[in-house]
DNA sequence: ATTTGTATTTAACAAGTGTTCTATAGCACA
DNA sequence: TGTGCTATAGAACACTTGTTAAATACAAAT
């Protein structure tokens, strides 16, 4: 891996060529665009791409190139959030195949992340966090959490789940609503079960 | 156009292999998916998909099929709204040439609808309808707003916009917030100029 | 019954395109 | 100096693919 540079502006190429073009270049494409000056050359490169896993191609077919990096993320729905019943377990791998529904969102929302799963907010318990009936929370499959960052709690006394913005003090952890109107609530580190991040928060108005 | 339904098979199956392939299929790929007998039967219908504008091709190149319609539609990003200003004007048409930023979003979000637009939240005015700052809501550029619907209205007297369910009662309107916790204002129809509607709100969650 | 326009078939050509072979150059390493 | 690996060049071949011409079928309209 000497020289990557090559590499690069290739893949950068395609990349533009499939957002401009809306399908991919050719081996020749790429040699113009390029600035490369033979085919073969081109094609050495792109057997390495290949082989690195950053593109796949169907043998025999034209203008087969695809880049791995994909720009749609197909998030699995997998079930509802509500304030009286923990979050659905996460049976990462198994994943897709049992989402009976899948929202398809850009990786401008959500980034390049992988084990994200989306659900559904049930009732009005998560007024605090500025989150509706029916808005649809992104989460990431996860148990670390920041300081600051806004993760899905269950509360073991309380037997409910709310999501805030986590807080970890001296001999307790501060829960801190998005909304800044109302009170963060303080509980024992015993008491708080981590289920995962939130990454986004989608509301559809009008169906 | 009497007999529509091979060229809705013909789309059906371009939609597929876009979808599962990521790369458009061929004349001779359509023939053998459809079950048509001729590649020029196959070239006649993309004939009349072209004229009619449901596809696009460009001549030469191979596998250069596109389907009209999009996965993902460019939001422009064209300014902030907060509760002192208007929001800004909507210069329908050289619209996404003025976006310094745009957004992109899937269909899944904000359906197929055109001449929307997004803007982002500044400042911690609309909480009561459940919309924090740095929050972006995605508008659709309309007069015409169904009861019920959430709109982006300018109260003249108020000076300021705000985001609410639009009721017409008798001789006032109501204005809801989607905080059900939260009560309605009520103004006169005079004060009142809509904005735009409220198709989607968007949070993402640490950048 | 003739016309007219849409829908279809067959076959072939021309151009686009991936692939491969051979040869060369630079560079590291021993 | 020789060996081996990576990077590059040029050209030719074979397959893929879009396109077209010419002819036929079929239904509706006149």
């Amino acid at each position: 891996m000497r020289k990557p540079e090559i590499r690069e502006r290739i893949l950068e190429y395609i990349r533009h060529s499939l957002d401009e073009k809306g399908y991919a270049p050719t081996v020749r494409d790429i040699m113009r665009g390029c600035n490369i000056s033979s085919t073969s050359l081109v094609q050495y490169h792109l057997n390495i791409l290949e082989r690195e896993g950053q593109i796949r191609r169907d043998p025999e077919v034209f203008r087969s190139i695809q880049l791995v990096e994909k720009d749609i993320i197909e998030v699995p729905l997998l079930g509802t959030i509500a304030a009286g019943e923990p979050i659905p377990v996460v049976d990462s791998g198994t994943w897709t195949n049992h989402a009976e529904e899948t929202l398809r969102v850009t990786t401008d929302l959500v980034g390049r992340r992988g084990d994200i799963y989306a659900l559904k907010v049930k009732g009005t318990s998560m007024l605090d966090a500025l989150i509706n009936d029916g808005d649809i929370v992104i989460m990431e499959a996860t148990q670390t959490v920041a300081d600051g960052e806004t993760a899905a709690v269950w509360l073991k006394n309380e037997q409910e789940v709310t999501l805030k913005k986590i807080y970890r003090e001296p001999r307790r952890i501060r829960l801190q609503p998005a909304n800044s109107e109302m009170k963060s609530i303080y509980t024992r580190p015993e008491n708080v079960e981590v289920q995962g991040k939130v990454v986004a928060v989608l509301r559809k108005l009008e169906d």
